[in-house]
DNA sequence: AGACAATCAATGCGTGTGCATGTAATGTCC
DNA sequence: GGACATTACATGCACACGCATTGATTGTCT
């Protein structure tokens, strides 16, 4: 049994931990690369998966930390800055396949290091939590 | 030295589990008490100091993961609910002194229960990352 | 086939947020 | 004392989010 203050505790430290980091994040991306911490994720995910052909909107959904809207919404911002296509699922026409560009696998790339540089400096060695 | 994958799976896995235990957290709290996380978390604080009388705006802000902005709101609206009760410091006419009602105890106290029933349930005993 | 539930994505709406700025009070330097 | 930087909080603005709903398609049951 924990007692109800460490649990607050270790609460609070991840209320502090997340925010500080995406916020970092948020505005390294943005300032070097005009994108969304959401976009960013939601790009990487395609170009890791960039060989599968699923129903893409509904796959991101899931494993993803955002609502349906939210994703929809990020989708289309990616599309209108020609990061990522979208395009009909023929075996169930309710269905829409995303597909990253050429541009968005470039942009993707460059932003890949920031990500990186400011994942690296805010979460060092330290709190390597198992499993 | 750690390799990029295994960052990368630690900030996903932080983002997936703050983003899921803020929401869950987030709605039960606004169903069951009408209250923001940060409406919560600000009240939490205030309830905590309760005979510590400094200029609260200020160090409120500090040691939360609020923007200064979203605090100044977040008061903001607990004053308007009653919860909560802005005074002009004295000693300095600049800085704003926010202090918890009767009401907002009472409020914080209900709402307290259902807030460690959700972290109880997400923040099991796994992953008690030390310091 | 026809009616009804279920699924997928898009959208209207309200809200909380951060950034930049505004307003007021205080501190500093000549 | 007067000019200027600094600090504290509030506010205008744009934006991403979640919830609820809509529109379209597919599945199911009789």
């Amino acid at each position: 049994m924990e007692s109800e203050a460490a649990l607050v505790g270790r609460w609070r430290k991840l209320l502090t931990c997340y925010n500080t980091i995406a916020c970092d994040l948020d505005r390294a991306l943005q300032d070097a690369h005009g994108l969304t911490m959401s976009e960013f994720e939601t790009l990487d995910r395609l170009a890791e998966a960039a060989n599968c052909d699923k129903r893409r909107m509904q796959d991101l959904a899931s494993g993803m930390y955002l609502s349906q809207s939210a994703l929809s919404r990020t989708v289309a911002r990616l599309e209108k800055a020609g990061l990522v296509h979208r395009a009909l699922c023929e075996s169930d026409r309710r269905g829409v396949f995303v597909k990253i560009t050429e541009a968005g696998r470039r942009r993707h790339t460059e932003a890949r290091e920031t990500h990186m540089a400011i994942l690296a400096t805010h979460l060092a060695e330290a709190d390597a939590s198992p499993a």
